[in-house]
DNA sequence: GTTAGCACTCGCTGATCGAGACTGCCAACC
DNA sequence: GGTTGGCAGTCTCGATCAGCGAGTGCTAAC
C-alpha cells in the first residue's frame, strides 16, 4: 500500500498549483502550464521530476501516457487538510444570501427550504439539507384534533416552531370535547419538556379515569417515537447546476445520483454521521460509502435551532470543486440558517 | 398554414403504425418495416406514396431524406384525438400503485408524495402533482399558539386533514391563555364554513371585547388569505426516468426542464388550466407555451378530495411516449389517490 | 391504384493521418 | 546532487474519406 508520505516544501506546492488550475480550467495540467504559470522560477523538467513522484506516491494521476495531471481522492484529502487556505464569503454572496433569507417566510420549513435554494445557487452544486432531529426538542404546544370517532389528529408544537403532526388511531371513540380536555390537561403537564422526558414521567401524569388514561398513553407513545418518521427527510436542490459540469455529460453517472437523491434514505444515513463536533466535513470521492458517489464530494456541516436540535446542511458536487469557496459557502449558509431560526431570536 | 385534413381511412391506420412502431423502437420507421410488419397486404412502394402524402400535410416528417419517418406533434395530436385506442392498466401496475398507497400515511401530504412516486415509477417518466387547492375547503379546526408575545401560529385543519400553518403578527401582546380562549370560540363559529363564507360574515362573529375583535378579523384575515400562500407548490418526482430516454442524451433539454421543475410557479400556472370538467388532458410539444417543454408532452388529469379540494396531478415526458398506456395509468393514480382523499373514506 | 425496379441520397462506421500536447529519459551543466 | 535543455516516443483528438446500408423518389409496367 501506499505509505502516508510526508511531502517537502516544494512537493506540497506543487500539489496545490494543481488542484487550483485544475478546478477551473477543468483541463489535466501539464508541466509546462505549472512553469509558466505558478513557478517561473523552475523550469517544466524540474517539475516534469517533481510530478513524476506524485504520480508514484499516489497524489496525482495521469489519465494517459502524454497527457497532464489531475489529483486523485488522496490529493484532493492533502490539499483540503494541509494546503487549503481559509477563504471567506464574498460580499456579494453574502447579500445574495441575505436577501434570499429576507424573503423566507418564517416557518423552520420555509427556511430550510430557501437555505437549500440559494446554497445551491452560490456553490452552483447540489445542496442538501436535513430536516432538523427533535429528539431532545422541547415541546411548546400540543393540540389534538378529532378526525372521525376513533382517530385524532396530534399536532405537536416544538420549540423553532417546528411543527410535527401525525394521525393516531384509538381503541374507542372519543369526543372532541374530551380530546379538547385531555389536550388542555397534557399543555399543562407537557409544556417545556423533551419527548423523553415526557416518556420517562409517564408515570405522573395523574390518576385519570381510566379510560382517558389508557388514551393519552397511546399519545405520549406516539410523541416519544414520533421522530423516526421523518428522519430520512432530506431537501435538496440545485440538480440544474450538476448539468454544467463537464464530469456529467455522460447521464450514467447523474443516473445514480439521482436516484440516490430521490430516494433519500441511504442519503440520509450519510449525513446523519456528520460530527457535531467538527467545523465542517468534506468526503472526497471514494471515501464515500456508497457507490453512487463515486465521483462526488460531500462538503457538510451542521446547523442548529438551539443546543438540543440540529440538522446537516452541505452540498454535493464533482471531487473538481473549489472546495476553499465551497466551504466558505456552506459555513456561510449554515450560520445564516442557525441565525433564523434561534427561537429567542427575530 | 396547413388545413384541417381528414385521412382517409388506410393514411389514419398508417399514421398510428408509425407512431406505435416509433413510439416502442425509437427509430424513424420506414416503408420496408411498416410493410413487414403491419400490412403484409401492401408492397413498401405503396406504402412510400402514403408516406410522402403524409409529410406533406404535416402528419409526419423524415429527419433527413433516406431516412425513416417520424410523427410530428400533428401527427401525435392526431393520433390521441381519434386512433388512439382506450386501454386500462394491466393487474401488475394496478397491484403496484395499491401497494404503494397501502404503506403510505394517511396524511394528505404523505398521499400525494405517495402518489407521485408511484406514478412516475409506472409511466417511467416525470410526475407532477399539484397540492390541493383550499379556497373552498370547509374548516375543520382551528388552533391558536403563542410563538412570542406578539406573534402566533395559526394552525388550519381542513377537510380531508390537510393542515395549514401561518405566523401571524399581532399588534399588541397576547398570553397564551387568551389566545386559547379566542380558539374555542373561533372553533365554534367556524366550524364546517369555507374561508370564503368566513370572510363573509365576519361582521357576524359578535361583539367581543374591542381588542379581540381587532386580533380575531387580523386572524381571519389570514384565513382568508391564507391560500395565495401555498399555490404555487408542485411536487415533482422521477427525473431519473427520464434520463433513460434517448431523446435526453444531450443535457441541454434536460437542463431546462430541470429548471421549470426546480423553480415551479411557470408549471404551477400551467398545470393550473387543466380543466376539471375534461377526463384527461394532453399537452404535446410545441402545443406548450413553455419553450421549455418545446419537445415534451404532458399528461394530466385532476385528483379531488371532495367537491371542493382538487389538484391536478399527471406525468411529463417526452412527445415520443405510450400515451395510451399513461393515459391509463395517470387515470388509475388520479382515481386511486382520490379514493384515498375521500373525507368519509377509510 | 398498385407494384417492381432502380438510381440516388444521406447518415453511420471504421480506418487513416497529421497535429498537438506531454512525457520520460539522457546528457550536460551549475 | 539537483537542475536544465533537448529530443524521441506516446497518446488523444479532430478531420478526412471511403464503403455500407437503409430508405427514398421516380418511372414504367401491370
Amino acid at each position: 500500500m501506499m505509505e502516508p508520505t510526508q511531502l517537502d516544501e516544494r512537493k506540497q506546492q506543487i500539489l496545490k498549483a494543481v488542484v487550483a488550475d485544475y478546478t477551473v480550467t477543468g483541463v489535466p495540467v501539464g508541466s509546462q502550464v505549472l512553469a509558466a504559470k505558478y513557478f517561473i522560477a523552475l523550469s517544466s523538467a524540474t517539475i516534469r521530476n517533481e510530478l513524476a513522484d506524485l504520480v508514484g506516491t499516489g497524489y496525482l494521476q495521469q489519465p494517459h501516457t502524454s497527457a497532464g495531471r489531475v489529483p486523485t481522492d488522496r490529493g484532493y484529502r492533502y490539499f483540503v487538510d494541509f494546503l487549503m487556505e481559509p477563504e471567506s464569503a464574498s460580499p456579494t454572496v453574502r447579500r445574495t444570501v441575505k436577501q434570499a433569507f429576507e424573503s423566507a417566510p418564517r416557518s423552520v420549513d420555509g427556511i430550510l427550504e430557501k437555505a437549500a435554494m440559494v446554497l445551491a445557487q452560490i456553490t452552483e452544486n447540489v445542496s442538501l439539507v436535513t430536516a432538523p432531529e427533535v429528539t431532545e426538542a422541547r415541546i411548546k404546544h400540543v393540540d389534538l384534533v378529532s378526525l372521525e370517532p376513533q382517530s385524532v389528529l396530534l399536532i405537536l408544537v416544538l420549540e423553532g416552531n417546528l411543527i410535527k403532526q401525525q394521525v393516531v388511531r384509538l381503541d374507542r371513540a372519543t369526543s372532541q370535547e374530551d380530546l379538547s380536555r385531555m389536550a388542555a390537561m397534557l399543555n399543562r403537564k407537557v409544556k417545556g419538556q423533551t419527548a423523553d422526558e415526557l416518556s420517562a414521567r409517564l408515570s405522573q401524569l395523574g390518576p385519570d379515569r381510566d379510560e382517558q388514561r389508557q388514551i393519552i398513553e397511546r399519545l405520549v407513545e406516539s410523541i416519544t417515537t414520533h421522530q423516526a418518521m421523518r428522519q430520512s427527510v432530506v431537501l435538496h436542490d440545485g440538480v440544474r447546476n450538476l448539468l454544467r459540469h463537464p464530469e456529467f455529460v455522460e447521464v450514467s453517472r447523474l443516473e445514480e445520483l439521482l436516484e440516490l437523491l430521490e430516494q433519500g434514505a441511504q442519503l440520509a444515513s450519510i449525513l446523519q454521521q456528520v460530527a457535531f463536533d467538527k467545523d465542517v466535513e468534506i468526503i472526497i470521492g471514494r471515501e464515500n460509502t456508497s457507490s453512487g458517489l463515486r465521483e462526488c464530494s460531500l462538503v457538510l456541516t451542521t446547523y442548529k435551532m438551539d443546543e438540543r436540535v440540529r440538522g446537516t446542511i452541505g452540498v454535493i458536487g464533482p471531487t473538481r470543486m473549489h472546495y476553499g469557496q465551497v466551504v466558505a459557502r456552506v459555513r456561510l449558509v449554515s450560520q445564516a440558517t442557525s441565525e433564523l431560526l434561534r427561537p429567542s431570536g427575530n
